[in-house]
DNA sequence: TAGACATATACGCATAATCGCATATGCACA
DNA sequence: TGTGCATATGCGATTATGCGTATATGTCTA
């Protein structure tokens, strides 16, 4: 593949992992498996304030990674691609392993 | 679950995906599915500096998503858990859709 | 059109990430 | 021990990120 290509490629695709790279999106994201939500239902469901959610929704949208219907005043935003979250589920088995591989050395130093 | 112990698990999943979201490391991850490789062949292979690539493994080191073994004075770095692989191809793929609706919406336009 | 409600954005600040360069550390071998 | 090669790190500059506050935008209803 041509390099500055292939460049440009990893490039958006970091962009895709970067918007996964902050707790509140993660979280976001596992609420909307539910079903979609508004902003207030999520700032309020996430302990996040307005003005914060909205910022990272806009992370999301930007990204393709979440979709918007207007209702009435409310906007509701739902999941776009569900791999995202399989993607999300198979790093956190990741996770997993490495905190059991953790604590097995912590067992062995005590 | 309980709440600050549901906020300590995103925030280390965070920490896996944000070792995700540059594209050298992308492209240090994706070239060590190939076998272990050493950091002048990464650097070499990749068109990246020694200390830069030197840097951007500790990062994956750090989160335990790379291995390494000495050998005499070469340090050799391999993969720790394919499944951050089937991550990154999953979202690849994500990112794959988007950029066809991307395409489809232009074609409507022009 | 005014007022209420839902959502988005602007601004300023604090913190963190990346990088280039120089240098330090670790290892091998004469 | 000294030299050379491989890797890691310290430092300073630049850029990016997240957030709180205030405010703007958009929509509905009276």
């Amino acid at each position: 593949m041509n390099q500055s290509l292939e460049e440009e490629i990893n490039h958006l695709h970091a962009e895709i992992c970067q918007a996964l790279s902050d707790p509140k999106r993660i979280s976001i994201l596992y609420e909307l498996v539910e079903g979609r939500k508004n902003v207030g239902q999520l700032a309020a469901n996430l302990g996040i304030d307005q003005p914060t959610t909205s910022r990272h929704l806009k992370v999301l949208r930007e990204r393709l990674m979440v979709i918007t219907e207007r209702e009435g005043s409310s906007i509701y935003y739902s999941l776009a691609d569900r791999r995202v979250i399989e993607a999300l589920d198979l790093l956190r088995a990741v996770l997993a392993a490495n905190l059991i591989q953790r604590k097995n050395l912590a067992d062995i130093l005590s």
